[in-house]
DNA sequence: CGGGAGACGTA
DNA sequence: GTACGTCTCCCGC
């Protein structure tokens, strides 16, 4: 293999990896006949090979650890006292796994005085410096500090790559941060002192206010609180941190890195060496080898899993305006082809466009790289002028597409100003539609499920993990391999899996009348986002920052010791085992429970568990909202995006991620604080249209008991008109006791409750509960019938339906295992009413949108959806028509045989919209 | 480091 | 008792 100096060096972390191999246990079972262990030589000697394999340029070089103190123990004499000694089992392994290494012909580095590290860093050092390309394979993160735009890490052990990007990704913090960062947590277990209770959440958000240590130091009065405090306590062997933590980049070496070259590999020595530890498979693969000589990299993929399905394609990878050209031909001339992107983010607020692929007749498919940029990329086709001549093909309402998770590439193409329309199909959500719980609904696994095919996987072409390599950075051949791939399968997909949906016609109107269309309804929401004050949320995080800090010493001293209040097992332990309180509840796994109910009723007898559950509640206000949120606005718009999932539910309903804004706090005055910072832009305000007990209205519709749709009819408090039925009193009489007591019930039967969870809810004896269930089904018997008539079509069917036909299948509903089909028989009780109401909601979202786009008023957006609510901004001067029409246009959504009731909430900010 | 457990936020 | 997503901790890879 020629190396010329430019090949990319791969510096391997040899010690790290000992370690680690030494801790897998498949790996520890492993040892010659005569008892020598070998599980760790074998882990570190695959890991070199696949990372030989993985870049067959690359210049390998090994480095370990010497023996003995390094310059760290004279400037620190604790530093790493805490380690114990290496096990023998382990050091016996070292020496011939040098001499393997060594015979292998790849360059060995074990320098007395430093670590291993520092030997990387000062090659990488050298390396970046003149231009080379360097990998540093370690599983020590330690090590992100020494990235640059020319040296990278990579984990051979999990895959996972970490460029300049990555290290910003994973740790919040830039390459040239990453001391400071260590600094200021310090290291448990190198025993390196940081700042008391400081971890990466603290570290990052001092060094994104305040840049470097020095800056946290010099700014060290102005943090409040106990971590301040301990702050200002560290100031003085900040330094020392920082220095430990430093990786030294000017170790003096015998060879600089341009110097240091592989040799031959002495063949004889090696088969000695392999005979000797018994190494079977290397052996084999050496003998095997011999043909293909030095450093031929044998294949040693271990799982010998069952190989694809080869599929019957052909692919073009378009590199030229002819070859584009022809293919739009083909494109417009098709009754609908099949389209993707690539880009270099599954952020759709962040990513760009990488190439776009498409497919119109099975097993052809095109990938046309638009803005691959790695180095030695071919020549590409002009990205405006591609864009300019795909617009109308994609803006085309009579071109029909279809594609897999199309909200995502709409969401993108509107970021260079196309609007995708003429989204025909969806393959994610005709999965769904079809059976929202039998896989899935990603294209991998529709794939497997449908075609049997095992799908080229994104991680084999990018690598996996923290940061793998975006879409620009792959090789042009292998992304044209996977991107085309992408859009045959799609088209595939779409051939298999929509007539089995169009053979339900209920199934199909799901489909066509409720999820494609609101497709663009969610990518409109998103591309809108939502406004946030980071300010008040700011302010928040130290309120409860502060309140966190003082709940902890009271705990602390009620426990007699130091523990983590998140830690619900040091919590256990303290509780149940130091404090011998009494077991309430266990856990699922046996263990003794310490969740909310269980400390609840402690508190009436101890005072633990009350700082406890306040901790609680407050820590996970501050770290899920007051200090994420401000971190997800984004740069482009200001503005908060959430991504909105309309295949994930098995019951029909969206969910939210990154950041979940459907389970922003409510019921707290503190997490009210939250919604407060949930604002209006100026001169609009904030409107919050919600359907009032939804469930109950779809519970009365669908089972006709005269009762309920009656109370409903005539506009009563329902839990009020229960109570008074089940308790036999009037109206006026019902206690505020009594009312809650029907409110329990009314929601435990949207829930598919027993005697027992109404018992548990209520607080009351289980008996006196099924008392209550039976008062309730005599007097609304219509809908102990529809409970029945559930249970029994579910299992005779196999799934239910909501009222529009969407179907949930419940696999479990026949099980032998009676917990698992009680359980799926509360599923199919509730699925009807929670389905039917997402459909409904779904429905009123079509709507609102079509009316929005029909007015094409600027002044109101659809900002947001919560199940059973839509958020609104409007502006002010239009505001009380535009609220009275939303609200119309959400109660005549659907027909029920009761009234569909919204009611608007508006104000300056969601809170006060409630 | 990834993922399960336990906890808790919402409808 | 239903349906979700995200946090921290901690085990095992």
């Amino acid at each position: 293999m020629n190396k010329t100096n430019l090949s990319p060096i791969i510096l391997v972390d040899g010690s790290s990896y000992l370690f680690r191999a030494y801790h897998v246990p498949y790996l520890q079972a492993l040892s010659t006949s005569d008892g020598q262990p070998t599980g760790a030589i074998t882990g570190v000697l695959n890991m070199i090979k696949s990372l030989q394999k993985e870049y067959p340029q690359g210049n390998v070089v090994v480095v370990f650890d010497a023996k003995g103190k390094t310059f760290r123990n004279d400037m620190y004499p604790e530093y790493k006292a805490n380690r114990p000694p290496m096990p023998e089992d382990l050091r016996s392994q070292i020496a011939p796994l040098h001499e393997i290494i060594e015979a292998m012909g790849l360059p060995l580095l074990v320098i007395e005085g430093v670590e291993a590290d520092d030997v990387i860093g000062t090659l990488a050092n050298q390396a970046d410096q003149q231009g080379i390309d360097t990998i540093i394979s370690t599983g020590d993160k330690d090590m992100a500090q020494l990235v640059t735009p020319h040296v990278s890490l990579i984990n051979t052990m999990t895959n996972t790559a970490m460029d300049v990007d990555g290290v910003v990704e994973k740790f919040g913090v830039r390459a040239d941060q990453i001391i400071d960062y260590l600094a200021l947590m310090g290291d448990k277990v190198d025993n390196i002192p940081g700042v008391d209770k400081c971890g990466p959440k603290t570290a990052v958000k001092w060094l994104t206010e305040y840049k470097t240590l020095n800056g946290v130091i010099e700014n060290a009065d102005k943090i409040k609180g106990k971590i301040g405090e301990n702050l200002r306590n560290a100031i003085e062997r900040l330094p020392l941190s920082y220095d430990l933590a430093t990786i030294k980049l000017d170790v003096e070496l015998d060879q600089s890195v341009d110097q240091i070259l592989p040799t031959a590999p002495n063949t004889e020595k090696l088969e000695k060496l392999y005979s000797q530890f018994e190494l079977k498979r290397l052996l084999a693969e050496l003998k095997a080898g011999d043909k293909a000589g030095t450093q031929q990299i044998v294949d040693d993929s271990e799982e010998d899993e069952p190989l694809p399905e080869k599929l019957d394609a052909e692919y073009d990878i378009i590199l030229t305006d002819e070859a584009f050209d022809a293919w739009l031909e083909k494109i417009k001339s098709a009754d609908v082809f099949a389209f993707d992107t690539e880009t270099t983010s599954i952020d759709y607020m962040a990513a760009k466009l990488v190439g776009v692929s498409f497919s119109v007749e099975v097993g052809k498919a095109a990938y046309l790289p638009l803005a691959h940029d790695y180095e030695g990329a071919p020549i590409q086709v002009d990205f405006e002028q591609a864009l300019a001549k795909l617009k109308p093909i994609l803006e085309s309402k009579e071109i029909k597409k279809v594609g897999q998770n199309l909200k995502y590439d709409a969401n993108v193409l509107s970021h260079y100003d196309i609007k995708l329309q003429g989204i025909a199909y969806d393959t994610m959500l005709e999965s769904y539609c079809l059976n929202s719980v039998a896989t899935r609904h990603n294209m991998d696994a529709l794939a497997n499920k449908y075609l049997g095919y095992q799908t080229v996987k994104f991680e084999e072409v990018a690598g996996k993990g923290a940061k793998q390599l975006t879409f620009n950075q792959i090789d042009i051949d292998k992304a044209g391999h996977y991107a085309a791939e992408d859009a045959d399968i799609t088209l595939r997909l779409h051939q298999v899996i929509y007539p089995k949906l169009a053979k339900s016609t209920l199934q199909l109107s799901v489909f066509d009348d409720i999820e494609m269309p609101l497709m663009p309804v969610l990518t409109s929401m998103e591309q809108a986002g939502v406004l946030i004050d980071p300010d008040l949320l700011h302010e928040q995080s130290d309120v409860i920052g502060s309140r966190l800090a003082e709940l902890e010493v009271e705990a602390h001293n009620i426990a007699g010791k130091a523990f983590n209040l998140s830690s619900p097992k040091q919590l256990q332990q303290i509780l149940f085992e130091d404090l011998q309180i009494p077991v309430i509840k266990k856990t699922p796994k046996g263990a003794p429970s310490t969740a909310e109910e269980v400390l609840q009723e402690l508190a009436l007898d101890y005072p633990l568990p009350k700082l406890i559950l306040e901790h609680r509640g407050l820590s996970k206000l501050k770290s899920t909202y007051t200090d994420k949120l401000p971190l997800m606005i984004s740069s482009k718009t200001g503005r908060v995006h959430t991504s909105y999932h309309q295949a994930v539910a098995a019951t029909g309903r969206l969910s939210s991620t990154d950041p979940n804004l459907q389970n922003i706090p409510i019921r707290s005055s503190e997490g009210r604080k939250i919604r407060q910072a949930f604002i209006a832009p100026a001169d609009h305000k904030i409107v919050a249209i919600d359907y009032s007990q939804i469930e109950l209205r779809i519970m009365a519709h669908l089972s006709q008991d005269e009762g309920l749709v009656n109370a409903f009819s005539q506009g009563r408090d329902i839990h009020q008109a229960t109570a008074a039925e089940i308790f036999d009193v009037s109206l006026e009489e019902v206690t505020t006791n009594q009312r809650r007591s029907a409110k329990a019930i009314n929601f435990g039967l949207i829930y598919g409750m027993s005697a027992f969870g109404l018992s548990k809810q209520l607080g009351i004896g289980r008996k006196q509960a099924q008392d209550y269930m039976d008062l309730y089904f005599k007097r609304y018997p219509g809908v102990l019938t529809y409970m029945e008539d559930t249970r029994q079509k579910a299992s005779e069917q196999g799934y239910v339906e909501t009222l529009y036909g969407r179907r949930l299948y419940l696999p479990d509903i026949k099980s032998k295992n009676q917990a698992r089909k009680k359980a799926a028989e509360r599923a199919a009780i509730n699925a009807p009413m929670q389905g039917t109401a997402a459909d409904i909601i779904k429905k009123a979202m079509i709507s609102v949108h079509a009316w929005l786009l029909e007015k094409n008023d600027q002044r109101i957006t659809m900002t947001m959806q919560v199940h059973d609510e839509l958020i609104f901004e409007i502006h002010q001067d239009i505001l009380d028509e535009t609220v009275e029409k939303l609200v119309t246009i959400m109660n005549d959504a659907v027909s029920l045989s009761v009234p569909l009731i919204a009611e608007a909430g508006v104000g300056e900010n969601w809170d006060q919209a409630h």
